[in-house]
Parts: structure tokens; sequence; C-alpha cells
DNA sequence: ACTATAAGTGAGTAATCACTCATTTATTTG
DNA sequence: CAAATAAATGAGTGATTACTCACTTATAGT
């Protein structure tokens, strides 16, 4: 049995003992965000059940009526953000976006980044967990690429690809214009979390993240 | 006592206690480079100092010998990469290479990218270490911020300000420009990490990031 | 109201944790 | 060579770990 397996396998889990997050118990909801809520802070091994039991109000044994282990209480939390990255649904938003062949490229890449930073700063806490464990568990690391990262580049791929032919790109390797495109996002997560006192408009940051990323930062008629 | 000056006091305890880790003896060197290998593989907190005397083929007792407790060990192996990218050789490196006002300013770029990712890739488990723990370690990240973030960043803004008044730049916030450029380093390090097995031209790959950095990906005169 | 099922409890368990220390081995020094 | 110092050892420490289980409490179905 693979990494793959163990995942799908611990996914299934969840998905056959509970539809959604809405109909846990009280309790079991509590220890949930109590765990992402230490996990984010100390890191999945730095923080104990015993922690975690006190922190959601909760007997430590309760933890383990409703999560075999303590990874089971991982996946459990991990899973619905990796499902909402990778589902149809959301997948189908990005689609939509970039889709469109008539919008030009900057509305685009503007739409893009502003809706996927949206969702990852709404689910801050649970995103760091899964950045921080996925090097750590192969079975995440495997999931995030295997139903996701490859699902997302070849989008990519299409998207960039079909306005290389048009001309509205220039003739680049494909593969580095969609670095550039997933750096600029994952730089702007990165800067906001090593100097985060410091204010900024969101929407004004992505267009001027946009401009460099279509126009670069050089000067085009030097006179 | 704050974390800067704790972390501090790690620094010097460690500057005091051994000049470099050419004089460390033979034992203390595998503990050290056990730990830095169990460490990067599984995080700090998951590995045992059972597991890394194992590894290094040492009794237990002999790592609390030389270090007093388990995060100084990782103080151990932190800190001189700290120094390493603080220390003023280092970032005269960086001004020499940046302070060049006749360069032009994409070869400037690739040199810097060469030059950094160079040392992150040599240095690859003693960074990946520091990435993951500076976030569960708010002396580490402070060391971080202040010693090297802040000097780096004044470094950078002053290059991107100069070419911007020479017009060999456009009009942006610098702050943004900055983000690309680190943007862009950063994104190359985490594809790398995330799709391994893809072959690469390091030289070839950095001269179409600079190039995408200074230019843009879209096309300039479309026709 | 009775019963079956699920939710919740907290004391208990073996294993492992970081760390100590009395003792032995190796190296240096006078 | 002998004495002094440093390096290395491994059995032992109390604390903490993830997890179990016999038990009580709450909920739901008939």
């Amino acid at each position: 049995m693979d990494h793959q397996e163990i995942f799908d396998q611990a996914i299934q889990g969840m998905l056959d003992s509970l539809k959604n997050e809405q109909e846990m118990t009280e309790k079991q909801r509590r220890i949930l965000e109590s765990a992402i809520k230490l996990f984010a802070e100390k890191g999945f091994h730095a923080s104990s059940t015993s922690e975690i039991a006190k922190d959601a109000g909760v007997a430590e044994g309760t933890i383990f009526r409703h999560f075999k282990t303590k990874k089971d209480l991982l996946y459990a939390l991990v899973a619905p953000m990796l499902i909402k990255f990778a589902s149809p649904l959301v997948l189908k938003d990005v689609k939509r976006i970039m889709g469109d062949a008539e919008q030009p490229a900057d509305q685009i890449l503007e739409q893009l980044l502003h809706n996927r930073l949206e969702l990852i700063n709404q689910n801050w806490p649970r995103m760091k967990i899964i950045m921080q464990e996925a090097q750590f568990h192969p079975e995440i690391m495997d999931a995030i690429v295997e139903n996701i990262a490859r699902e997302a580049r070849l989008l990519g791929e299409n998207f960039v690809q079909t306005r290389m032919d048009a001309g509205e790109f220039r003739d680049l390797p494909v593969k580095a214009v969609i670095r550039a495109i997933v750096s600029t996002a994952l730089g702007y997560i990165f800067f906001q979390h090593m100097f985060p006192n410091e204010e900024n408009d969101r929407t004004e940051e992505i267009r001027t993240m946009v401009d460099i990323l279509l126009n670069g930062i050089k000067r085009k008629n030097p006179d």
C-alpha cells in the first residue's frame, strides 16, 4: 500500500464517517479547531493531544473517540482543504476565469491571483499546517502533487500556450511562465508573513504584481 | 530577556566554545551531521536525541556533553548558516555585484540569482531546517528578520532606486520590485523541490527568469 | 418509559522523551 | 611515565507521550 492509497483511505474514511464539518458534534468541532490552532502555532509534533484536549475543553479520550490516531486528526483537518482546492467546483472556477479567450490577460491574472490569495488567506492556519507537514508526510505531499499541482499545471499550460499561440505572450518556455505566475503568488504570501505589520491595499498590490509579471520591471523605450 | 538576546547568547556561546566546525572533535561533527540529516528529514521535534546518537554512532550522553540541550544543538547548526548569510564578507559579495552601476541590470540579476541559489543549494538541509523551524522559534525568526532580511532589503532598495533614477527601471513601487526579485528566487527553489525529477540547466533557467523579470511575459509590439 | 446506541469521561499503560551522572577511556601536559 | 584534563559512555531519571478501556451520561427510536 503506497502513500497515495494511505491518504486516499484516510480521506475516504473521513468522507464516510461524516459528510462535512457541519454535522460534527459540538465537541468534535472544538477538537478540530483547537488542533488547527495548535498545529499552526507550534507544529504537529510539538502539539500534544493532552494540550489539544485542554484547549478544546474536552477529555483526552474524546479526541480518540472521534479520531483513531493523532495522525487521523491531522488528515481530518488537511483533507477538506485539499478537496476544496482540487474539487471540480473550484477548478471550474479557475477554468471559467482562465478559459475566456476574449478577456485580456491582465484581467484574468488579476482575478486569478485575487481568487487564490483570498482562498489561501481565509484558510491560512490550515494552509500553514499543510505546507509545514507535507514535507514530512509523503502521503500528503503525494496528494497535493497528484491531485492539485499536476492538474493546475495542465490548466496553466493550456492557458499560457493559448496566449502564446495568439501572439499575446512572448515565446518563452511554458514552464518558466507558469513558474513566474506561481512565484508571484507565493512571494506575496511569503512577504506578507515575513513583514506582517506593513499595511497594504491588496487590490492595488495585485495590479502592480500583474503589471510586473506582464511587462517586467525594465523600461521599454529608453529615451 | 527577549528573543534576540536569547539567540545572540546562543550564537555567542557557540562562537566562544568553538571557533568553527573544523576544530570540533570527530564525534561532535558526526553528531551535528546526523542532527542536520534527521532534522531536515523528519523535523526538529520528530527527531529524538537517541535517534541522532544512534545515527551518529555515539552514546546519547555524548550529545549532551557537547550541546547543553537539544535546542542548543539546533542553534549550533542554524547559527553558522545565519552568520554565513549575514556576514559582511557575504554581503560585500552582494554589494560588489549590485554596486556596479556600469553593468547592465540583467547581468547583475543573473549573477545575484546564481550566487544566492548556489549558496542555498549547497546548504539545502540546513536551509530547510531554518525555514521550517523559524516559524516556531521566534528567536530564530527575529535573527533572520533583523540581521538578514532588513539588511538585504536596504541593499535591494538602494539598487532598485538607483536603476529607477537612471531610467533603466520603470517607475514602480520599490517594495514591489524587490518582492518580484525575491519571489523569482523563492519560486525557483519551490518548484525545484516540488518537481524534483525534472532536469534543468540552471544557467539557462536563470537567464529566462531574469528575462521574464525584466521584460515580462507579454509581447511588446503586437503585430 | 424503556431500550439501544452514541458521546463523553478520566484514570491507567507502556513506550519514549530529553537529560543526568558516576564511571571509564583517551589525550595532553609537566 | 605519571598526573591532570578532556571525551565518551550507558544505565538510570522523572516527565510526558499517544492511546486504551471500563464506565457514565446524553440522545434517539419505538
